[in-house]
DNA sequence: CCTATTCGGAAACGATCGTTTCCTATTAGG
DNA sequence: CCTAATAGGAAACGATCGTTTCCGAATAGG
C-alpha cells in the first residue's frame, strides 16, 4: 500500500508540467483583488501582477471569476493560518480574544490596511448578487464568529472574561469590530488609532 | 434686496430647461451603485435605473466617475438628514448614542442592508487607489467619529454614559461597530442578529 | 420672430474587456 | 522514437465599456 501510495504522489501528469506555483501566482493576485476589487481588476492587471500570459492562466482556471474563487480560498487558508498560530500563544480565553484583535487590527495598519480584506471587500462588492461569493463570505462569516464564541465561551470558563454577558452576543459584537476595523484601514488609520480600538473592545470583557 | 434675490431665483437658463430631477436620479443612481460598485456599474445600469439616456447623461455630468461622486454626496446627504432627525427625538446622551446605532443597524437589514452603504462600497473598493473617493471617505468617516465622540461626551456630561473610559476611545470603538454592522448586513443578518449587536455595544456606556 | 443655447435621444466612436485560437515547446508512456 | 497531452505565448475574437457626435425639440432674450 505504501508503494502505490508513492507511486501515486510521484505520478505526474501527462505533458508539458507547468512553470510556476499556483499557489505562488494566487498570492500575487490576492494583492491586486484586494487592492482594486473584482470588477476593477482586469485580466491584464493579473497577467503582470501573476508574471503569466492569458494563455497559461486559462488554462491553470476556468475564467476569471475562477481566478478570483481561488484567491479568495487562498486568502482564507493564509489568514487563518496566520490567526492559528497567533492563537496558539495565549494563556488563557481572554489572552485569545486579545491576539485574535490584534491580527486584525495589525491588517488594518498601513499598507496592508490600505490594500484590505478579501473577505470584507467580496462581501461589499459581489455579496449582494453574486450567490457563490455570497456563500464563501457567509461561510467565513459564520466560521470568524463561531471561533470568536468559543474564545469568549472558553475565557468565561477559566475566569479571565466575565460570564454576566451571553458569550454570543459578545462574539457578535467583536465579529462587528473586527469587520469595522478593516473598513477604516482602507484609510489608513495610525496604529495608536486601531489599538486604542482593541484596546476599548477588552474592556467589554471585564 | 429681496427683489433681487427673488429675481435671481426666478432666473432660468436659457436654451431648452430639464425634463428631470437631478436628485431624484442620483437617489436611483445610490441603489445601482451601492449594490454593484462603482466598476460593477456601467452607464448602461446607469440609464436604465435614472429613466435616461447617455446624452442627457452627459450634459449633466462631467463622467461616470461625477456621476458616482455626486451620488456619494448626495446620499451622505439623505442619510445625515435620517440620523439628525432621529438625534433630535433623543431625551439625553446615552440615548442619542442608542438612536444612532439603531439607525445603522436599520439600515444594516433586508433589502438596504444587502444592497450596503454607500460610504463603505468607496472605502473598500476605490479608497485604495482613487484619491478624490479617499478624501471623500476620510472626510465622512472623521465626521461621523466627530459626531460620537460629541455624543458619548454629552452622555458622560449628563451622566446617562460612565466617565470612567476616555470619550475619544469609546468613539473610535463605536465607529468600527457601526461600519461593521454595514459589512455583516451585506449577507442579511436577522433583526435579532443586528439589534443583539446593538445591545451589547450599548453595554459599553455602563 | 429670430438667434443663441440647452436638452433628449439615437447612432457611432475607439478602447478595452474577458476569452479563444493557433502554434511551438516540453513532458510521459508505449 | 513516436504519439498523446499539456504548457507557454502571441495574436485575434466578439462584446461591451465609457464617451462623443449629430440632429430635432424646446426654451430665453433681444
Amino acid at each position: 500500500m505504501d508503494i502505490r501510495i508513492a507511486a501515486d504522489t510521484a505520478a505526474r501528469t501527462p505533458g508539458r508540467p507547468r512553470e510556476f506555483e499556483i499557489e505562488q501566482a494566487l498570492d500575487k493576485a490576492i494583492i491586486v483583488f484586494s487592492a482594486k476589487g473584482y470588477h476593477g481588476t482586469s485580466i491584464s492587471d493579473l497577467k503582470e501582477a501573476m508574471g503569466l500570459t492569458a494563455g497559461s492562466l486559462y488554462k491553470a482556471f476556468k475564467d476569471k471569476k475562477a481566478i478570483f474563487l481561488a484567491s479568495f480560498d487562498r486568502y482564507k487558508q493564509v489568514r487563518n493560518a496566520v490567526l492559528d498560530a497567533e492563537l496558539q500563544k495565549a494563556v488563557d480565553g481572554r489572552d485569545k480574544v486579545l491576539r485574535m484583535l490584534r491580527v486584525y487590527s495589525d491588517a488594518s495598519l498601513g499598507e496592508a490596511g490600505r490594500r484590505g480584506c478579501l473577505v470584507v471587500g467580496t462581501a461589499v462588492e459581489l455579496a449582494a448578487y453574486d450567490t457563490e461569493a455570497a456563500e464563501r463570505v457567509q461561510a467565513s462569516m459564520s466560521r470568524t464568529e463561531d471561533l470568536l464564541q468559543a474564545l469568549v465561551r472558553q475565557g468565561q470558563a477559566d475566569g479571565s472574561i466575565r460570564s454576566s454577558m451571553d458569550a454570543a452576543d459578545m462574539a457578535r459584537l467583536l465579529l462587528s469590530v473586527v469587520y469595522g476595523l478593516r473598513v477604516i484601514g482602507k484609510t489608513g488609520p495610525t496604529p495608536e488609532h486601531a489599538s486604542s480600538i482593541v484596546d476599548a473592545a477588552m474592556k467589554l470583557l471585564d
